[in-house]
DNA sequence: ACTTCCCCTATTGTATACATTTATCCAAAG
DNA sequence: CTTTGGATAAATGTATACAATAGGGGAAGT
């Protein structure tokens, strides 16, 4: 619900309320809010209340910068460990999102799961349980994959490029690379989301 | 009592058996039981049940190469916004350390928690909830902190000292300063470990 | 003797009732 | 009119009962 955009940024989130809404019980509620809670969707007050959490911009650029700390290690230990069959599959990946971006009208959704399974193969291939754990925090932020119907077609491409550019430094286990690249990549991210998000506050501003 | 060592890697950690030993129902021991699981200190089946984690070798260098980058990053952003106050406090608090080490015999268990009040004070001061959050995941490993009763008096003192550089680069407000020194500190400590748990092992095999 | 299938037990998931704590609102006093 | 106090209502914490599911052990057949 807070994905979709159905619950925004203050709402209260009682226990009850949820668990008539969900046609359950308070229990798996409960176990619920406290998932999100660790991945900072959810935040809780100090009498444990629960709200959708709040994201400023200085968050999201809080967050980038740790995936890009983050991802970069992760792209460097995968290209230290790279395989053929995964690299492989990361270049179908990367095929489909091209397709996905080059349409009239980009496939956002398409570009968005293709993106994530690009990501997620690099991060099983790093094969670190606690940098999973770690990423896992910081990559399912609904505000961040939301702008992304607002990207550019440029931000697409240069996106497809990089990826491309990763592939190269798999292909030669080359860790440091790998790492500058995605690094770059995250950062890249970022600022297309910048753009995308002012776009937004823009139309709203007209509307 | 995971810290403590009353349990140890691959213990079960039944729902009932554990509430009958709190002296509490399973309710608060299954919210307990996730978070421990969030700080990766529980490893969970398939099938949910819940064990005690073991941590390989592997396991605490990865975990030693994050803490490395992220309390890197965290020293930085605490020398772009550290306050005299602050700076007062963490001295106070690396020559609570140096009392504590300087001794015939070093107190190990007040270096335990002055540095860990240190590390915190510093987290605190990069302010960010997410840089935060992600670090609580790594710094409380039982397998850690109960080999520092094995340091060498070096160890020790080296530690001081590298405090003593950060507390400089802090007064400085020299954030690539900080982090450099943060990031050597922490991958000394994992040697730090790395020969007191050689020495562990030793004595066990003695034994 | 080994394997397979089934039943029983143990463990976790869920629902609900109750206890405890926190917030809100209204009234009374300064 | 503001503030403070308490009473009431609402939300969370905890305990317990029941449901569903996975695991283990025993019996039977090969």
């Amino acid at each position: 619900m807070i994905l979709s955009g159905e619950l925004s940024s203050g709402d209260a989130l009682g226990e009850e309320a949820l668990a008539e809404k969900c046609g359950v019980s308070r229990t798996p509620i409960r176990d619920a809010l406290r998932r999100l809670e660790a991945e900072l969707l959810v935040r809780r007050t100090e009498s444990q209340r629960s709200f959708v959490a709040h994201w400023s911009l200085d968050d999201v650029s809080d967050a980038f910068e740790l995936r890009a700390m983050l991802e970069g290690y992760a792209a460097k230990r995968a290209a230290e460990r790279m395989d053929d069959a995964t690299l492989q599959q990361l270049k179908a990946c990367n095929k489909a999102i091209w397709v996905a971006i080059k349409g009239t009208e980009a496939d956002v959704d398409t570009f968005l799961d293709r993106n994530r399974e690009f990501h997620a193969l690099i991060l099983e291939t790093a094969s670190s349980r606690r940098l999973s754990s770690l990423l896992g925090v910081l990559i399912e932020q609904p505000v961040i994959w939301r702008t992304a119907h607002h990207y550019s077609r440029e931000a697409f491409e240069q996106s497809h490029k990089e990826h491309d550019d990763l592939l190269s430094a798999f292909e030669r286990h080359d860790g440091p690379w790998a790492e500058a690249v995605m690094a770059g990549h995250i950062r890249r991210a970022f600022h297309a989301y910048s753009d995308a998000h002012r776009g937004m506050l823009a139309e709203r501003e007209a509307a």
